[in-house]
DNA sequence: CGAAAAATGGAATAAATATTCCAAAACGCG
DNA sequence: CGCGTTTTGGAATATTTATTCCATTTTTCG
């Protein structure tokens, strides 16, 4: 037998976490079953992980109330060779915060008018503006009720068409992600599938100005025959509004003629994650 | 008598810098009348001010292509003492940009999945963040690269699978709109179309860890037969750096499988945007 | 209580990193 | 072209920082 662990029960045995993910989870694992001093580095490292990076052992130690060679010690039962391993996955990960974001979006606008720079500063600007809108502007009723909704569908059918289909492929693909049934209407061949849908499936229809008609039409067949549909639009008298059991409104600002899509990005993950959180 | 100065003109007169923001200012001033070497570094680092609170002088020098003492005077003639002092201004002024996310993402799962609504509001938030931190760390050069290599392609061929899929169809129809000739790889019925990669093409690929096998064979396949690539992904060391002729990161707040694509898609349509104009 | 094991602190050492200095090269200018 | 000035690269040195080691203390457990 390989014998591989069972009698070295601090050593450095596992590789060293790659992410801060797997760091954070590592010091969770191992905190509670420390020695006291240990013990404080674990603390006073988890409370200060932002930290690490700009930091030297002695600063660390110091904040800790430990010395040096304790903090030392406690790198390596974290599975690194020493400090300066584990300060290097920190020093990756680095993203400062200080290019203000207001500055930067600046700079980025200045790049002159039509630069790709200076788009980018505006789509960015309209997602963050869409988000904030969506923040404010949720109804939590009506999200309630959809999860209720497509939670206790068979099948989700999903359909969004056009500038919509981006976020009906995400919403494909986190339920998938968690085990939801769910069926994606792509069009392709023009193949409609309507007869897929059947008695206790819900039927979930994006859409936005200039409305697809593909997409009402199917919304209209499963509300004829008795499915349930969630519509997830820009207005409340969106076409949808006629045929859809729980309606769900996102305000995006669009710069040009392209909407950001992140307000309905976000309400989708949340709607799809909510739904798929309640099945289990 | 003293003697103090009349003989060093460019000396570390007057008070280094205090804030980040005076840094810049002092940069951007002096940027201009300064010898060759000397410039390399000020452009550097006006580019990646954000990396000297977790570099050494050697690395950075490395960057700027200069030899360290080069780097060394003109830490000086920013009016520091020395490297030190700079990366001190830039460890003091660093507070973490995104705190403790993934914690509190983790939280919200392990706390019982919580409402729908708060779930939205942390999709919310992540899509904020990702906005910003987009805002904050975009390369303009790279992106003004990839604009001009896109360009200039006779058919650009768009591949992105799973959770890029939404980014991929979503370029596909911003192409389609601004009558750009793109072809999306969509993988529909496995095939993989990879013939209808022809000289003067130029392949846009995105994909984000855990990276997929397809779109990087595509990648692969276009620059071996010295067609150029753009890649859109989420960091430098990316399996697609290798083939790419342009690369674009992005910073997305990443919830397991569940990225908000704020930030990619921002990127995205804007880099599309900017196609479509450069080619009237 | 006493022996063995684990944990600890600090001093010694090793390694990395910053900084200075100066000879050589490039430059500006009469 | 040649002289004084500025700029440059790299090797030598100084400083800081990480890491190891071990004697001493504390804990564990029979």
């Amino acid at each position: 037998m390989d014998a591989a662990d069972p009698i070295l029960p601090d050593a450095p045995r596992g590789a060293a976490p790659l992410t801060v993910e797997e760091f954070r989870d590592r010091l969770a694992e191992i905190t509670d079953d420390l020695p006291r001093r240990l013990r404080q580095c674990a603390d006073f490292i988890a409370a200060n992980t932002d930290r690490i990076a700009v930091s030297t052992v002695a600063e660390l130690a110091a904040g800790a109330e430990v010395p040096p060679s304790a903090l030392m010690r406690f790198c390596q039962i974290l599975g690194f060779s020493g400090f300066s391993e584990m300060q290097k996955l920190f020093r990756d990960a680095y993203a400062p915060g200080f290019p203000d974001y207001s500055t930067r979006l600046k700079n980025l606008k200045n790049g002159g008018a039509g630069s790709p720079s200076a788009l980018l500063g505006e789509f960015i600007e309209a997602g963050r503006l869409s988000l904030e809108a969506l923040a404010k502007s949720a109804d939590e009723a009506a999200l309630a009720h959809a999860v209720q909704v497509l939670s206790g569908a068979a099948t989700v059918h999903v359909v969004g068409l056009r500038r919509a289909f981006p976020v009906a492929t995400y919403l494909a693909y986190v339920f998938e992600k968690m085990s939801v049934p769910a069926m994606l209407h792509d069009g392709v061949g023009k193949l409609d599938h309507r007869f897929a849908l059947r008695p206790g499936d819900a039927v979930l229809a994006i859409t936005f100005a200039p409305y697809s008609e593909e997409t009402i039409a199917l919304a209209q067949d499963a509300h004829d025959r008795g499915l349930p549909v969630v519509a997830l639009t820009d207005r409340l008298t969106s076409p949808l509004a006629r045929t859809a059991d729980a309606i769900l409104t996102v305000p995006e600002v669009d710069f040009g003629a392209f909407r950001s899509l992140s307000a309905t990005i976000a309400m989708a993950i949340a709607l799809a994650v909510a739904v798929g959180s309640a099945r289990d």
